[in-house]
RNA sequence: GGCGGGUUGGCGGAGAGGUUACGCAGCGGAUUGCAAAUCCGUGAAGACCGGUUCGAUUCCGGUACCCGCCUCCA
């Protein structure tokens, strides 16, 4: 079995993953909240997390792999935009609103992520869905000494917690030193955290032990990991930022619940994501979302490409070249694989590039491999010779299957690629034109059909045999010439 | 102020203490009526300063610059 290394946060080292039941390996990563469209930042986890989940799947078989990814569907910047909406003069009670709300940006998530070819997990709990397990944890902190409340808030007590800070490699005493915020004082250490706070009748709330109210962000994901994934997983992950003190928090709370259990025992951050170099903000004005993306044209698998071109824990820069090398690339692996179905086994140095540590650049530069192989047989190198094991088209089927480890060159993907119409009128009449212009050496007519196909996104291939069109970049069958 | 990450050829971007990464673009050639596509060939790197080593772009230390987090954030 191929060995899988991923690089834990937490020891700051490539390790080993030993499943913590070789049955059932469960990994857990922290969803969106759902008040607004994805932008592309949100999607990079998405991403990777997909080809790691793709990769359990392989190497451990689908139905020993549960990948569980939350949407937080209370938080207050939900319910700021329902305020919003009733100021704005909709009537309806704010629950409504939220309700109507959280569900819609669920299925805009769920069609952007489709777009960039994402399984769905097998799980995507719903906080709301999760509030009396929430109060369960928080009691059981307080009880155990972990917790406390004070003015209708419940917070954690980090002191209580020696342990805090590991994960980001931060002590208390220096956060605490550092600190720019306002520190409410009611908290017995300033970097005490909210479990729970209160609700006024205005706001979305829950009875609970200490009056209506809500939960603190970090306690959801300690919840519904326990829930559905056992008090011990394999994997949790995120994006970086979500280090601290998300994920901090998490930790404190989960491993001051079940002081012998594990909780997450691999965690893995991707880094943040820049556009053209900078970070992308709405000040700036290089904020968008992978609908904007989509919507401008930019296929799907292209985003996921580009993403994929960059390794999970570098910083990645979105850049409007990449996109089109990317585009130009997935065109002509795409012809590669046309009609063609896929092999039964991916190339294993493509699985072993994903299993050190989700290589994917590297995956992708073995993929560039074998389509060299596949577009030159005589230069073929030994090792894809014996893989190909003297099949023409084996070759073909490998790579699609290992373009499949990645997510790429899917059907589900595909569509971006136009059908292609029927060209062959166009090229009889082309080859009729330059048959004539061989013999009268006047080429004006030729070359003036030519320019007309090439503007319209038509590469042209003149050969001894005949004339060959193809539809390719910026294709636009309305400028097809008549 | 505290913590973390990065710096590789024109661009993108990996691995490995010593032998070609790879892709895109470029250049030369073949091919073509001219192109395109394809094929053959080819140049180009490791921020800076030290250290370890027979040998470092790869390990260690420092400097500079960039980015992120510490407040909602993937």
């Amino acid at each position: 079995m191929v060995e899988i290394q991923l690089t834990n946060t937490r020891s700051r080292s490539k390790e080993r993953l030993v499943p913590i039941d070789p049955q059932n390996l469960r990994m857990y990563l922290c969803g969106p909240t759902v008040y607004d469209r994805a932008h592309l930042g949100n999607a990079r986890p998405v991403v990777v997390f997909d080809v790691l989940y793709r990769l359990l799947r392989h190497v451990h078989g689908a139905r020993h792999v549960t990948y569980v990814r939350n949407f937080t569907d209370v938080d207050d910047k939900i319910n700021a935009a329902a305020l919003a909406r009733q100021q704005q003069g909709d009537s309806r009670p704010l629950e409504e609103l939220i309700r109507e709300r959280t569900e819609e940006t669920i299925g805009w998530y769920h069609a952007d992520m489709d777009a960039l070819g994402a399984l769905r997990p097998d799980h995507e709990p719903r906080a709301t869905d999760y509030i009396p397990q929430m109060i369960a944890m928080i009691e059981d902190l307080v009880a155990k000494g972990h917790a406390y409340a004070a003015e209708g808030h419940v917070l954690f007590d980090v002191r209580s917690f020696p342990e805090y800070g590991q994960l980001s490699g931060r002590s208390v005493d220096d956060m605490i030193a550092g600190a720019r915020v306002e520190i409410a004082p009611f908290k017995r250490d300033p970097m005490d955290f909210v479990l729970w706070k209160p609700s006024d009748a205005e706001l979305p709330g829950w009875d609970s032990p200490w009056g209506r109210g809500r939960p603190g962000w970090h306690i959801e994901c300690s919840a519904m990991s326990e829930a559905l994934l056992g008090r011990s997983f394999d994997i949790h992950g995120g994006g970086i930022d979500l280090q601290f003190p998300h994920h901090e928090n998490e930790i404190a709370q989960s491993c001051c619940a079940h002081p012998h259990d594990e909780f997450a025992r691999i965690w893995l951050h991707n880094e943040m994501l820049q556009v053209e170099g900078r970070k992308m903000s709405k000040s700036l004005g290089n904020f968008f979302t992978v609908r904007d993306l989509l919507d401008q044209g930019i296929p799907g698998e292209v985003i996921r490409f580009v993403f994929l071109m960059t390794h999970y824990r570098k910083p990645m820069d979105w850049t409007a070249d990449k996109a089109r090398e990317a585009e130009a690339v997935l065109r002509r692996w795409r012809g590669l694989v046309a009609g063609i179905e896929p092999a039964a086994s991916p190339a294993h140095a493509v699985v072993a590039a994903l299993a050190d540590d989700l290589n994917t650049a590297g995956a992708i530069a073995e993929l560039h491999r074998i389509a060299e192989a596949i577009r030159n047989p005589d230069a073929m190198p030994d090792d894809l010779r014996q893989l190909a094991d003297g099949d023409a088209l084996e070759l073909n089927r490998i790579f699609l299957a290992s373009a499949g480890m990645l997510g790429l060159l899917t059907d589900a993907l595909g569509g971006w690629i136009a059908p292609a119409p029927d060209l062959s009128p166009l090229a009889a009449r082309m080859q009729m034109l330059r048959a004539e212009a061989k013999a009268s050496k006047d080429f004006s007519a030729v070359d003036a059909l030519k320019t007309a196909l090439t503007e319209a996104g038509v590469e042209v291939r003149m050969t001894a045999q005949g004339v060959e069109l193809l539809p390719s970049a910026g294709f636009d069958a309305s400028r097809l010439p008549q």
